[in-house]
RNA sequence: GGCGCGUUCGUCUAGUGGCUUAGGACGCCGCCCUCUCAAGGCGGAGAUCACGGGUUCAAAUCCCGUACGCGCUACCA
């Protein structure tokens, strides 16, 4: 039977107006079984972004209830990969807060008298039943086109029955008990939404280790922690009227909800390593731009009103809105993030990025002990790359011994032989070495050759690069140095 | 299987009943710049707004249905 308990599980809406009131608590709640996906560190985004937004708390709650997955390395390894994103916490594990501690592992007593608070109040019950046991009835039910609901094997066990399971060794789960009643809330993003309690199923609460489970330790935290606004990712959707359910039987209010749309893969399903980097740790350690990370993740499923793209964190803070979230999935688009990193790669100060960029050319193993030659060598190249790793693999050409040619066909001919001899005749007497003297050479060697444009420069960037297109001769033989350019042209005359 | 959510150019999106011959960005193509390739500037192609019904003088925008996709259905989060 459905009781309609609408107007008692209401949440009251809140608008745009009333989230510029200072009490605007949001909380970004990662588990620490491994690196930072890039999907959640949007959810964390989001969130900062509305907090700040509305001078509101962002806080930081480590969901660490799985024992067997959580680690302390990935818990560092985390806030590190927040810390590099620009993201900073008001309340959280590292900084306290007067809502802590904000580690569940250090919760764990709260979770249980809550339980047994749902337990004395007949929410919830003990339950003896094996998972095998569980597993086994819930592939029944869909055999027969039902929802999966807990049985109620357990609802009224006698004190006899207790004991024979006990001295079977069996260790009792709590399972809060579903009402048979519509569970209805208002999300943000998504208005509106109604769940029916029959077809939810008992659910665990406390395992049989005594340790509490997400949805419940979740949902007694947000309300512990007074949060305003659970900003989370939409896989929480089907989650939130189990919570609903927990705060209500606390005799709780629910925060509001606001579920975003998940990022995917290329090919539409969940983003995954299939897809390639979905870590933020990876795109980190490629040389990517943490503003321009943040820019990218915030504009999937956001816009600004103003309709532009390349917005600055302060931009982003001051334009954030909840109501400009939208309802849809979206694709990460490598490419155009690419674009947006190169964007910032060429817009940021120079000296900022030649500072970045220098852990990047020691990595590849070139020697930058002249840190102005190294300087000269990325602002060369920068046009051409989107990130630092790829800005340090295009410096290549300044640091190697010997080139190695793309095509060698180009350099046999006997024009090709001509002008690199006429090059090495010209360079003879040269000592003052700058681009403008190869340019110099270049046109002389045109005019006593005839040979001119590409056949003329073609054969050069190849020699001297190995590299068919790219950069600015008279930049690249600057950069070489007289001894290296001859020693170059002089390798390619003997191929 | 059940329940929930979603669906505008290849991709990210604007659009909240007439301002829309559906706008912008990435990518693609072309032109300019130029020794080449990038970067930058300019321009172009690209969406019967998933499909089918309604409501309305008028619908991408509201309602219903269908299809497809995704999520939840764990003693994971």
């Amino acid at each position: 039977m459905k009781v309609n308990n609408f107007l008692r599980f209401k949440i009251k809406p809140m608008s745009e107006l009333s989230q510029n009131h200072i009490n605007i608590r949001v909380r970004f709640a990662p588990s620490p079984t491994g690196y930072l996906h890039v999907g959640n560190a949007r959810t964390a985004i989001l969130n900062w972004l509305f907090a700040r937004h509305c001078g509101g708390s962002f806080i930081l709650r480590v969901e660490d209830t799985d024992m067997d997955r959580s680690t302390t390395e990935y818990y560092k390894e985390l806030l590190d990969d927040l810390k590099w994103l620009g993201l900073d916490w008001d309340e959280g594990p590292d900084v306290g807060g007067d809502f802590g501690p904000y580690k569940q592992s250090d919760r764990l007593q709260i979770y249980q008298d809550y339980a047994n608070k749902l337990l004395a109040q007949g929410n919830a019950f003990k339950c003896y039943c094996t998972a095998e046991e569980i597993k086994e009835k819930s592939e029944l039910a869909i055999s027969k086109g039902e929802s999966v609901n807990y049985d109620g094997t357990c609802y009224q066990l006698s004190q006899e029955q207790i004991r024979q399971f006990e001295s079977q060794g069996r260790k009792p789960v709590i399972r809060f008990r579903v009402p048979s009643e519509e569970i209805s809330f208002s999300d943000i993003v998504r208005g509106t939404i109604t769940f029916d309690g029959d077809n939810i199923s008992d659910f665990v609460i406390l395992r049989a280790v005594g340790i509490a489970t997400y949805n419940f330790a979740a949902a007694v935290d947000d309300t512990l922690m007074s949060i305003s606004h659970i900003v989370r990712g939409e896989d929480h959707l089907s989650n939130t009227p189990k919570q609903i359910l927990i705060h209500n039987a606390l005799g709780h209010t629910s925060p509001n909800f606001v579920h975003i749309p998940m990022i995917l893969g290329s090919d539409r399903s969940k983003l995954s390593k299939r897809h390639g980097d979905n870590q933020v740790r990876q795109y980190r350690e490629k040389g990517y731009f943490p503003e321009a990370l943040v820019n990218f993740l915030s504009l999937l499923s956001w816009s600004s009103p103003t309709g532009d793209e390349l917005l600055s964190m302060k931009r982003l803070v001051e334009e954030f809105t909840l109501e400009r979230l939208s309802k849809s999935a979206a694709i990460f688009d490598l490419e155009k993030f690419n674009w947006m990193n190169g964007w910032y790669l060429r817009n940021i100060e120079f000296d900022k990025i030649t500072n970045m960029a220098i852990p990047f050319l020691e990595k590849e193993g070139y020697d930058i002990s002249d840190e102005t030659f190294a300087k000269k060598c990325i602002g060369a190249v920068i046009t051409r790359a989107d990130y630092l790793q790829e800005l340090a693999t295009r410096c290549s050409i300044f640091f190697q011994d010997e080139v190695m040619f793309e095509n060698d066909t180009l350099m046999k001919s006997e024009s090709s032989k001509k002008i690199f001899a006429e090059f090495l005749n010209e360079t003879k007497n040269i000592t003052d070495w700058r681009g403008e003297t190869f340019k110099q050479i270049m046109k002389t060697i045109q005019q006593k050759t005839g040979v001119k444009g590409k056949d003329l420069w073609m054969p050069f960037r190849m020699a001297l690069t190995g590299l068919e297109h790219g950069l600015e001769l008279p930049n690249v033989v600057e950069l070489l140095g007289l001894e290296k350019s001859k020693q170059f042209i002089q390798k390619a005359i003997n191929t």
